[in-house]
DNA sequence: CAAGTGTATTAACTCTCTTAATACACTTAC
DNA sequence: GTAAGTGTATTAAGAGAGTTAATACACTTG
C-alpha cells in the first residue's frame, strides 16, 4: 500500500501518516473501507506493529480513521476531517497573526499579502 | 543583570536570550553600551562561558547585540533589529497563510479574522 | 607582556523520542 | 468455546539530537 524512503530521516511513523494522509485526502481509499491490520501492515514494511499503530492513532486523532477494537480500522468519511483542518489551522493562523501585529506589522501589509497569495492561485 | 529560573524547563542559554530581548526592547539597556563580558555573565550565574556566548550569538544574529572581537559584545540600535524582526515574522505569517489557503479556508475568512485581531486593539 | 575580551573545537552528558518486545482484551467465524 | 484474527497497553531498549562544559586559541588594550 505504501513504501517507506530509508533516505528519510523522519520516523517512520510520520512518514506512514503522510503518505497515507495523502491517500485518503486524493480520495483514493474509499470510506469505511477497511485498512490493513497493523500487524498486516507491519509485517510489509518490516516494522513493529506498534509503528503502525503509532500512525493510525495519529491520523485517527486528524479525523482520517476511525477505529473498532477487535474488528479493525477504517477510512473516515472526508467530513470528519475536512472541518477539523481547517479550525486547527484557523488557530495556528490566528497566533502568528497576532505575532505579526506585536512584532509591528500593519494590517494594510498583511492585507496586501493576504491578497497576494490568493491571487497567485486564480493565475495558476 | 538577570536571574535564571531553576524550574524553567528551557535550556540556560535561551533563558538568556529571552531576558535579554526583553531588557532591549524595553529600552532598559542603553545603545552602545558594552554588555557584561561572557565570563563575568557565566560566573554571576555560575554557569559555563560558553553558555553565554551561546546566548550573545543568537541576539547578535538577531540584531540585538554586535561584537568587536577582544573588546566585547555591544547593544545594538533599535533599528538594527527592528525591520530584521519584522521581515522574519512576515515570512512565517505568509507561509502559514498559505498552508491555510491549501486547507481551504478562504480569503475573506482570513480578511475577517485580520480586522478582528487589529480591532481587538484598537479598543483596549 | 599581561590581563582582559571573544572564538573554536571537542567531548561528556542528559534527555527526549522512536521503536521493539511482550502481554492483554475484544470480535468473529467455525 | 476455541482459534485466529483484530486493536491496546506497558515497559524497556536504543538511538539521536541538543545542551553544557573543558580547554586551547586569537585579538585588543594599557
Amino acid at each position: 500500500m505504501i513504501l517507506l524512503d530509508y533516505r528519510d530521516k523522519r520516523p517512520i511513523y510520520e512518514q506512514v501518516v503522510e503518505k497515507l494522509e495523502k491517500l485518503i485526502m486524493g480520495g483514493a481509499l474509499e470510506t469505511d473501507s477497511r485498512m490493513p491490520s497493523v500487524r498486516a501492515m507491519g509485517m510489509d514494511l518490516a516494522v513493529n506493529p506498534n509503528t503502525i499503530q503509532r500512525a493510525y492513532n495519529q491520523l485517527e486523532q486528524e479525523g482520517y480513521l476511525y477505529t473498532v477494537s477487535g474488528r479493525g480500522s477504517f477510512v473516515a468519511p472526508e467530513s470528519e476531517w475536512r472541518e477539523g483542518k481547517k479550525k486547527k489551522m484557523l488557530a495556528e493562523w490566528r497566533l502568528v497573526t497576532e505575532r505579526a501585529r506585536e512584532a509591528g506589522l500593519t494590517r494594510e501589509q498583511l492585507a496586501g499579502q493576504l491578497n497576494q497569495i490568493y491571487e497567485e492561485v486564480q493565475q495558476a
